[in-house]
DNA sequence: TTGATTATTTGATTACAATCAAGTTTTGTA
DNA sequence: TACAAAACTTGATTGTAATCAAATAATCAA
């Protein structure tokens, strides 16, 4: 819990009565490894941080062929914006990777807290906006960087993703074939 | 004008009152061909419209490299939100590709109207929410289709673009080299 | 109108990563 | 502990688009 608290209050000041007021609306739940948390296509009524475990998300494309575009360790949000905040269908699916616990919240509870606390407006634009950052950012590696490069950038950056996570899955992140991504490994 | 209000009517019902309000934090400019609207690394005080002309958005790799992101025809937004919205130094370079005529606004201005007519939050929020659909979407264009499927797309999508946009433009924002892109029109 | 710059096409070659095909190693579980 | 499934590695081959190199076409500006 202590988790949320600090990632919150990254990105504002919160009094008492506001905590207060978070913690009437957050949940619990637990889940194996395999479980899916949710598909392509419904609407999504959570938004979720992981407290423990892994999360994978990714979609499927016209051809089958699975494409992973997160990994959510501990401390991070677990949240399609652009499906939570306008009730559209999610375009991924996500599936834990290990076994999972999760705080959660509900679309309604979250945006009745927003009319309550409207400062909150501000905080939740700021997430907004640092989403299309990263989303930028990563767009922009995909254009420019080769096969070694976007594998060195993730090691340097989430280190502990490349220890957790099956490599098949790494190299769908990184939009490489697994065995590109092996001989990158190996050096050649 | 018209351009605008329609645009905005798209997104939300724009009471008399609202729209008057709006009226007067909106500036009208126009800009050469080839002039620079906004530089990377600079703080975006404004957020405009095009009502006349066209527009590329770029940026520039580590190795010089010019890579284009997006093209704005009349009737479309020119905001990279990431910077309006939270005044952190803007990603990209703008450049006029023809004669163009702008609606603007500043910082302040659209914040202060914001403060003064909150139902514009939930507008906001819904804009950055597409924004965000809008680049996944792109992510996922980059990842599976070949050159000459994404031509193909943007020939569907953005018909005008082909017209006209010089081919190098075109050529960087699909991804590929200008001879590429140049062999796939002559379907080769 | 003409020369110069920019835009586009075409050809030849190269480089890189995907794919195909086995192997080996690791992990989970019966 | 042993067997099966999975994860990962390695090798050979192929295909695609990048790069290099020139030539032609279109546009702009003096």
């Amino acid at each position: 819990m202590q988790q949320f608290i600090d990632f919150i209050s990254s990105y504002a000041d919160v009094s008492e009565k506001e905590m207060e007021a978070m913690l009437a609306i957050v949940h619990t739940s637990s889940h194996k490894k395999h479980e899916v948390l949710h598909r392509q296509g419904s609407i999504l009524k959570r938004a979720a941080f992981v407290t423990k475990g892994a999360v994978r998300s990714y979609y499927i494309d016209d051809t089958g062929v699975e494409h992973t575009t997160a990994f959510h360790l501990e401390r991070q949000p677990l949240v399609p914006f652009e499906s939570f905040t306008q009730q559209t269908p999610v375009s991924l699916n996500a599936i834990a990777l290990e076994p999972t616990d999760l705080l959660w919240t509900s679309h309604e509870e979250f945006f009745g807290f927003l009319e309550g606390f409207p400062k909150y407006e501000k905080v939740l634009r700021h997430i907004l906006g640092s989403s299309l950052t990263l989303q930028n950012e990563q767009m922009r590696l995909m254009r420019v960087t080769s096969p070694r490069e976007r594998y060195e950038l993730l090691c340097n950056l989430r280190p502990e993703v490349i220890q957790r996570v099956p490599l098949k899955h790494i190299a769908s992140y990184l939009g490489m074939a697994l065995e590109t991504l092996s001989r990158v490994r190996a050096g050649k």
